[in-house]
RNA sequence: GCGCGAGUGGCGGAAUUGGUAGACGCGAGGGACUUAAAAUCCCUUGACCAAAAGUCGUGCGGGUUCGAUUCCCGCCUUGCGCACCA
């Protein structure tokens, strides 16, 4: 008899695995096809903890469990690799991102085999190899050409002391979060993606992905489409400075409440701002426009409800009352949403309402609040019957909206108008560690793509990577490597020197992975549908950002004729955290990481980490991390291997005996089985690893009956059901029961619901929905004799002593005696 | 503030369509084996009651139903996402 080894065997196995390519993913296959992967990783120098060993456990269970029902399962694994944390990494130590990404690629690697996860390693991709960001950079091309990509003016944070471009998240209080220099707005031109006008198709295939309702919840929030209507207000009078328009154009979702709007507010990035003080007014609105502009988003949102702004001295015409009303500048209007101007209607808006209220500005009731609300507010912002409104009084809000936006429409002041709280994808990173953005300026042409022919645009090696300080990535300072021709004239020309988001490249990696060789083209569309759109996608994170676009590049791609479809993703399966013991997340900083290698080499092996992983609990919930946990996964796995040393060695005793008592041993297996199939299907993986707990626990009450050759059929069954979780004890064992072929590719047991019946079944006596009797009765018991059976019961008589007035059968399970 | 989840023993969790609440695991208690310990195996384990019988029990308060962890209404707590988006 042998023990239990991890450490032996697991290695064993993974050699074998990898030496005859086992996982490999046949193109030309005739099986049904499915593709699998979690979220490629950033390959970062800490390695991956065991949270992160999730992900991988749900895929590779998955694989494992459909590669057994027949199918080709392509299951690629690939690397995230471009980004700042190697770029910093290399400016400490002196280390190139090259050097280091390849460390870190190799330790993500082994780490991955040593779980055993059943990758298709020939497929391997890496977003920092030039044939790859190739790729990256002609789908950038692509975009440019069809108007997708472009460069804007915006305003960027600078930092003076650091001399780097600082995101919003890293100004605290005006100062950089480094050094504590105050920051200065800098305009800068930048590139964008123009994923908004993808935003309705985005948003209207939403309802039919299966995907969790959170995640859809969160996209259909970040695109926040809004109808409403785009309004004309005249200004007054005639500006004095020259302005461009004669008009302020306001966006509103109520233009219901047209009447009740007594002042316009703009945000103080608006065009007009400027110009529209006037008077006495006008140093303090240029005062007050400069430290509003000076201001973070998070600041001017977290400083939050204590309103403030500037009186411009102008005022416009309300083109519904024909009344005058005051402009304003505030800085709670935003200058990048709808038209950076709106009509307040401080009745029913409660930000109107705070502003008005502190500068005593004119409040309009305009709604009716139903005598049903019992809101007693001063500021309702709800639906009712329209007062003050001229010739719409009387009318119901939800009909004024479209009436109001009719009239307005004739008279030339208004049109419906849909807009989004999503803005375009600004892709630009003035940063080294990235894919260059394959534009050429020409004096002449200005912007133009790399051809095809001459890509990849090469990401040139530099010693130094601290970003310069004007603004540009250290790409800038390679000149040699900037100065090029222009490809359409042939003239002098530069180099584009920003760097692309990171999460260009992962925009397209999925489709990258069905046919990861191909040095003609991005992928052949033919191979490409035959794989994609995946049949399941796993990760934990990126709800908003990853997940949005590259459900957009895939649209795009769609549109190209690139691919026939337009959803990259069929299935997602968003799975929690896995905190540390303490409850708090894993990290290195607290010191709480749980390393998955030390756990495998601390004797519990990969087969208890992957099957506790998924034993922990529903894999969309958060969970904690338990050492005594995988004790108790671990002993389990223990029980299974002794049993069937014990089962191998009566079977090869030539003395043994073979028991004539063996009962319900089918019984056990098959209701097994149909358990975990359908809890596997289900990804209720907990509970699948529940069952076999339990059918390993009915086997040990039932080996004291002694073996028979029956046994071997019951454990190989079980074997095959532990595959997914536990596969190199599964391989060993299966082995060791005299089979030579390949375990992952046996089909998948299937169960025999005629095994699983017995010869009775358990009833349930409830009197007044109360529980008073369980019978154990035939199969096949009428209604009638249960009836009375129960009737008849001891403790059911003590309850039922009178005519019971009502029973309730539910067949084979249940019956209720309502007296 | 808005949106989407969740709340069940000492702990992680189960109950798939409204039908025995607490599967499975951890922990705890007891026993077997052992010189002893570890490991292993067996039994017990929601609360109250000596126990049978029973009563109570799925965040709180109502409701629908023969029957509610499950459905409905109103709260509380908590996680996540968005957040002055007009």
């Amino acid at each position: 008899m042998k023990r239990y080894n991890p450490s032996e065997i697991e290695p064993k196995w993974q050699r074998i695995w990898a030496d005859d390519a086992r996982y490999r993913a046949d193109n030309e296959s005739t099986k049904p096809k499915y593709y699998i992967t979690g979220m490629f990783p950033y390959p970062s120098g800490a390695g991956m903890h065991a949270g992160h060993f999730m992900e991988h456990s749900i895929v590779d269970a998955v694989a494992r469990f459909r590669r057994s029902l027949g199918y080709e399962v392509l299951y690629p694994m690939g690397w995230d690799s471009f980004g700042l944390p190697a770029e910093n990494y290399a400016i400490k130590t002196g280390k190139t991102p090259q050097e280091t990404t390849a460390t870190n690629i190799a330790n993500f690697k082994n780490q991955l085999q040593r779980v055993g996860a059943s990758i298709d390693w020939s497929r391997e991709i890496n977003t920092t190899d030039p044939e790859y960001y190739r790729w990256t950079q002609w789908i950038f091309t692509k975009l440019f050409e069809r108007g997708l990509a472009y460069q804007k003016d915006s305003l960027q944070w600078w930092c003076p002391k650091d001399k780097t471009v600082l995101a919003n998240e890293q100004v605290i209080g005006g100062r950089c979060w480094r050094c504590e220099e105050v920051v200065v707005k800098k305009p800068m031109k930048q590139w964008f993606f123009k994923i908004t006008e993808y935003a309705d198709q985005l948003l209207e295939d939403i309802p039919a992905l299966d995907w969790p309702e959170k995640i859809k919840s969160a996209q259909i929030n970040w695109i926040g489409r809004s109808e409403g209507a785009e309004i004309t207000f005249q200004i007054a009078e005639q500006l004095e400075s020259g302005a461009s328009e004669e008009n302020i154009t306001v966006f509103s979702t109520r233009p219901d409440t047209i009447f009740g709007a007594t002042f316009l507010v703009l945000a103080p990035e608006h065009s007009l701002a400027r110009h529209l003080a006037v008077g006495d007014a006008r140093s303090a609105v240029l005062a007050y426009i400069d430290e509003a502009v000076k201001k973070s988003d998070i600041e001017r949102t977290n400083d939050n409800k204590d309103k403030t702004g500037v009186f411009t001295g102008s005022y416009a015409i309300n083109p519904a009352t024909g009344e005058k009303v005051p402009i304003w500048i505030a800085d709670y209007v935003l200058g990048g949403y709808g038209t950076g101007a709106v009509m307040a209607v401080p009745a029913h808006d409660e930000r109107d309402f705070a502003f008005a209220e502190k500068f005593e500005l004119p409040i309009i009731k305009v709604v009716e609040r139903p005598e049903t609300d019992s809101g007693v507010d001063s500021c309702y912002h709800g639906e009712g019957v329209l007062v003050n409104s001229g010739a719409f009084n009387g009318t119901r809000s939800e009909d004024a909206r479209e009436q109001i936006v009719a009239w307005l429409e004739q008279e030339g002041r208004g049109t419906p108008k849909v807009t989004y709280k999503m803005r375009d994808w600004l892709i630009s990173r003035q940063r080294y560690w990235g894919a260059p953005i394959p534009i050429i300026h020409c004096p002449e042409h200005g912007a133009v793509p790399v051809p095809a022919r001459d890509l990849p645009v090469l990401l040139p090696e530099v010693r130094d990577f601290q970003p310069r300080g004007d603004g540009k990535s250290v790409l800038a300072a390679q000149e040699q490597w900037i100065q090029t021709t222009c490809p359409v004239c042939g003239g002098p020309a530069r180099r584009e020197t920003d760097t692309m988001d990171g999460y260009a490249c992962s925009s397209w990696y999925l489709l990258r992975y069905t046919d990861p060789h191909n040095n003609e083209q991005a992928w052949d569309p033919t191979v490409t549908n035959y794989w994609a759109p995946l049949d399941m996608y796993v990760g934990g994170d990126h709800a908003t950002a990853h997940l949005l676009y590259v459900r957009f590049w895939t649209h795009v791609f769609r549109d190209l004729g690139l691919t026939d479809f337009a959803e990259p993703v069929h299935k997602l399966v968003y799975h929690g955290l896995i905190q540390a013991e303490d409850g708090r997340k894993m990290s290195k900083s607290l010191g709480n990481v749980v390393d998955p290698l030390e756990v495998i080499d601390a004797g519990y092996g990969a087969d208890a980490l992957r099957t506790f992983e998924l034993f922990l609990g529903p894999i969309d919930e958060n969970s904690s991390w338990s050492s005594r946990g995988i004790a108790g996964v671990y002993r389990f796995l223990n029980r299974l291997w002794t049993l069937v040393q014990e089962f191998d060695d009566w079977r090869n005793d030539s003395q043994a005996v073979e028991s004539t008592a063996v009962t319900h041993l089918d019984s056990v297996v098959h209701a097994t089985i149909k358990k975990v199939t359908g809890d596997i299907h289900r990804l209720s993986f907990n509970t699948a690893i529940a069952s076999l707990m339990e059918c390993v626990n009915d086997l040990y009450k039932l080996k004291t009956q002694g073996f028979s050759n029956d046994w071997q059929q019951a454990l190989e069954k079980l074997i095959q059901l532990v595959q997914p979780f536990a596969p190199h004890m599964a391989a060993e064992l299966w082995q060791q029961l005299g089979h030579n072929d390949q375990l992952d590719f046996v089909d998948w047991p299937q169960w025999d619901d005629a095994k699983i019946i017995s010869d009775t079944r358990v009833v349930v006596v409830q009197v007044n929905g109360k529980l008073r009797a369980t019978l154990e009765v035939a199969q096949e018991i009428s209604d009638t004799d249960i009836k009375q059976l129960a009737l008849d019961d001891d403790n059911v008589r003590r309850y039922v002593k009178t005519e019971p007035k009502k029973i309730i059968i539910v067949k084979g399970k249940l019956i209720n005696i309502v007296v």
